[in-house]
DNA sequence: CGACGCTTTGACAAACTTCAATCCCCGTGG
DNA sequence: CCACGGGGATTGAAGTTTGTCAAAGCGTCG
């Protein structure tokens, strides 16, 4: 199922009015098939890249196939533009999306070095505070801390205590350092505990908010 | 023991020679005692610093206890300028240490504003990267692994085959996200495979770095 | 309606943690 | 210089959490 309710993107990865006026303009308006790449890793990082629907997510592979989620995106967030020169994640369409795509250099001219250089750190640092968040969520919480973390998380990315997952369980699982069949459980743990409904895999809707909040520390 | 050899600080997380030379005129010598706070979590960031001797680790705290060890900074190297505007992490002294303060709002008037916003922009992609190489270690590394990460990554940084650990087994475990009793056994385990040698608790040497890399991944 | 893929569930195994005891530095004081 | 004391480190045994493997369930899409 392809995401593509409309709402607004969170005020840390939105580009300012000015430069996602540009984006929009000059902008190449490409779509990706589910599981597509659209950058990999190690390839040179020049486009900066926001996605119009659908979702994305960033992610790393080692040699023997096991796999760490960095983040997911959806519509109106940017990514792709934190890397200094390489790319150290991948980025692949969680489901079929439409992505903008444009050169930074463009949009440094287009938008004005200043300006440009301000989001650009900007975006870089929510992408910091993101990712240290993640680091606490992998180096010291339990498998039910994990899934209750995301599912708060994601759900006030969306701002909306009832969300369609955009992924399965296996993007989960690499995302929160556990297995699916650890997911699945705890998933059913948290149904059983009355804190979140579900209807079918992919949606959800948080039942219990404060309780949510406190498994997830 | 303090951490006093001179060496060279890894290009990535050094000043540019100009920002350098204003630091150490224009910084406040400081010292810190072993575990001292050097900044708290949810403090405001407006200096920025540099370890001159010694050696310093940000952590966050969860409620209960549990803490998580974002990185550690060795001499040369910057911290702190990773913020926009609120530290995410608390920084504290893993030994008594000599740290030069310098307000932000200072560097760049002194370094100019373009060369300020570079050197933080490089310093904060820096920062992620380590931080996203962290998240593959703790999303999907063995205990193993992860200690064997941590001393080749170490080494790598020091840029020798032989170092003294500036840290307890405390503050590596919480920076692995494994219990003291899981990195002593890995780290015996190692040393029974003839890939590490130790004299004491502190003092280590690889004896078989391709080993060790292998073990890493 | 049937088949395929994803999710859930169950039983078991492995990895890591917990708790407790012992050891070993290392610094101190006699 | 050596004995002693203490804090951190190591080791062992048992427990818990999470992973693995296998089977069954469910839904979605032809």
């Amino acid at each position: 199922m392809i995401q593509s309710q409309a709402f607004a993107a969170p005020a840390h990865l939105a580009l300012d009015a000015g430069a996602d006026d540009v984006m929009a303009r000059m902008g190449l308006r490409m779509t990706f098939a589910k599981d597509e790449e659209i950058y990999g890793q190690d390839e040179d990082a020049d486009l900066i890249y926001r996605v119009v629907s659908g979702a994305v997510r960033t992610s790393r592979l080692m040699s023997d196939g096991r796999r760490q989620i960095g983040d997911f995106y959806y519509p109106g967030e940017m990514f792709g533009l934190e890397a200094v020169k390489q790319h150290r994640f991948s980025a692949e369409a969680l489901c079929d999306c439409v992505i903008l795509v444009l050169k930074a250099s463009a949009l440094r001219v287009a938008a004005g070095e200043t300006a440009y250089d301000r989001m650009v750190q900007v975006a870089t640092n929510s992408e910091l505070d993101r990712t240290q968040d993640h680091l606490l969520l992998l180096g010291r919480k339990s498998a039910s801390e994990r899934v209750a973390s995301f599912l708060i998380g994601l759900a006030d990315r969306r701002r909306s205590d009832a969300v369609t997952l955009p992924m399965g369980r296996q993007d989960m699982a690499d995302y929160l350092g556990l297995t699916i069949e650890t997911v699945s459980r705890m998933l059913t743990q948290l149904q059983a505990a009355l804190v979140v409904e579900f209807a079918g895999a992919r949606q959800f809707r948080i039942a219990n908010r404060a309780a949510l909040a406190r498994m997830a520390d």
